[in-house]
DNA sequence: GAACTAAATGACACCGGTATCATGATAGCA
DNA sequence: TGCTATCATGATACCGGTGTCATTTAGTTC
């Protein structure tokens, strides 16, 4: 009874949500006076501005989203599109997307996606064409296919994508140096005195794991180590390929002292596997992963590997998108798109070698 | 040259998106015949519902959701909102959510939130004022709290919660029975032969938390087993919270020959305390956790735990969600909204009492 | 075949913004 | 003082759908 009358006016207060006339009217101007106040367009009144912006306040009126887009055919929504089986880096790369989405009025609309589908691009141009989404974040390792970026530019749909190799010109792409990550931790090894060293690389056609081998065997190369045929195994940035190469590699004869994995997710692979064969971590192995994914910090011993910075990117990658929906190509190329992953040593790489 | 031409092609071919009013030409009829079409109203003659049916896929048309959103005040998006660490979680509910959200025409917009902000939840209706999403998927522990729930109600949002205790009508709500899955556990531990058993505690003001402790203590009761306070430590479902209540706990002049923890995230920071303290897991302790995070089988030993579920949970908000859009109360109710968690046995229960 | 009912369809206003263009006001300058 | 040039503002059409209500068409009934 009582609850339920102030449910009522609680409604009747609510739903009366001010629109561009109840402001206009109150103010006394036209309601193209309060779009133009809205959108910061110039040629306005120093009165009229303070006398809208007040009765802007007062009504606490927000423009209707639905009936923008409408008139300016935009959608005021992005969308993060991904195919990547790491839970930790979507949700990093949403929140540092969302903290520059949010105080500029977009809205981020998620879309996994699934890589084995034979139509996945038209899929996704077709998604896009169907919600009217601005602009799109594409994460490794869709972010990789130029057949998609043809799509999209040929739709005119605004796009930046995340990469590990630079394949795109810098007002479209954030670009994560792992070259440099990587010969960190080929140094690192090094340092510990490791010269036997086994490598396992994501699968051969993301562009990115042939990177990260290549960086990685000529680093060793600079140093005077060679990373033979028989010390590199293949998986599939998951865990389960993670210990299945990690058995190859450590069932040798004489198997290798350290290994880099192209991924965490293989790097506690390689643990779990090691541990169940008695080796023990960091003392008769030692261990890299590549990611920082949280759970690196979250085994016994604690893993070392490289930080990402994914909510950095997700947060540039926005930025970018803003600008180019702006059209403003010139301060899109201008914000930052290049990341150097930062190395984190841990406890898998305790133990220098004269000291096993 | 001729890949400039060849965009230039695309493009006025991709831009020029069909409208109502091209159908409506192109099948002879108004617009308000091809809407009548595209809603499935009743009172269209069989002829012309081909005849616009065939113009549709002809023209690849699809219906402005800005348009149609301004015409009906919606937006044809929902949120899911949470306040939660933990991405496996979060991205299994999305995948649930969006396997409904997408063949019924709607988008998912996340909205991650913080629980320590004070005026969290005007932030909320705010976000949904503002943005018109036309209902919101809740996930725990926000979705614990009445006063958001009543403010949501204020706005006329539609919502549906996932909860581990019922506290609204089926229609809104989510429930997986925590307290069947925590006896489950607690009779697996009985069912070892452990007789003393430490418990770690999520946060003291979350009602999930109490509620397990609460199941675990009173099955442990009915086997005649007691958990006294200083068994029970109290943690913040955090890794970290884990490795000091573990350590806590595995400190006590006698310790508990095994641990419950109330989640994941705690159980495998017990896991690392007790390898740092060269206690062997399962044969010197035993440990179990919650929520089947994929972690737990990505350690060593492999963590039993709980599954939730989660995917199916988001699956099923999102069908309420959907009725409740429809004002169809009656298909909302009848909606499943009891998930039985169910128990996954693994490594770190692997050894019974008598053969420790 | 007239009268009546129900089904099928269309005309038109409307949702809440933006774009275009016209108009009024103000200031600068000859 | 008169005449522009520029700034400030408003009138109105429009974006692409949906809701209301009037109208046409088809089907019954007697």
């Amino acid at each position: 009874m009582d609850s339920t009358k102030k449910t009522i006016v609680e409604e009747s207060i609510a739903s009366k949500k001010a629109t561009i006339n109840d402001v206009a009217r109150l103010a006394g101007v036209s309601k193209k006076t309060v779009s133009r106040v809205i959108n910061n367009e110039p040629n306005v009144g120093l009165k009229t501005l303070a006398k809208v912006n007040e009765v802007i306040l007062q009504l606490d009126y927000s423009p209707n989203p639905q009936a923008r887009g409408l008139a300016t055919s935009r959608s005021f929504l992005f969308a993060m599109i991904y195919d990547n089986p790491n839970a930790a880096y979507i949700t990093e790369a949403m929140y540092g997307a969302l903290s520059e989405c949010r105080p500029n009025g977009y809205e981020l609309v998620v879309h996994p996606c699934d890589a084995t589908q034979s139509n996945l691009h038209d899929e996704i141009i077709n998604f896009i064409m169907h919600t009217k989404i601005d602009g799109v974040i594409l994460l490794p390792p869709v972010s990789e296919s130029d057949d998609l970026i043809g799509k999209l530019r040929a739709i005119q749909c605004h796009y930046v994508r995340l990469l590990s190799v630079i394949s795109d010109d810098v007002a479209h792409m954030i670009h994560f140096n792992d070259r440099e990550a990587v010969a960190d931790i080929a140094e690192h090894l090094v340092g510990l005195g490791d010269t036997d060293i086994g490598f396992i690389q994501g699968p051969e056609n993301s562009k990115t794991a042939i990177e990260r081998r290549d960086a990685f065997s000529q680093t060793l190369q600079g140093s005077g180590i060679h990373l033979p045929a028989n010390r590199i195994a293949i998986g599939a940035n998951t865990f389960k390929s993670g210990v299945e190469c990690a058995e190859f590699l450590l069932r040798a004869e004489s198997p290798p002292t350290a290994i880099f994995a192209g991924n965490d997710e293989m790097a506690i692979g390689v643990m779990v596997a090691a541990q169940k064969m008695g080796i023990k971590i960091p003392s008769e192995l030692t261990i890299v992963g590549f990611d920082d994914s949280p759970q690196a910090s979250k085994v016994w011993p604690a893993l070392t590997t490289v930080n990402l910075q994914v909510k950095e990117m997700g947060k540039l990658a926005t930025q970018k998108l803003l600008a180019l929906c702006n059209n403003n190509i010139d301060e899109a190329t201008k914000i930052k798109s290049e990341l150097v992953p930062t190395f984190v040593q841990r406890q898998t790489t305790a133990v220098p070698m004269d000291a096993r």
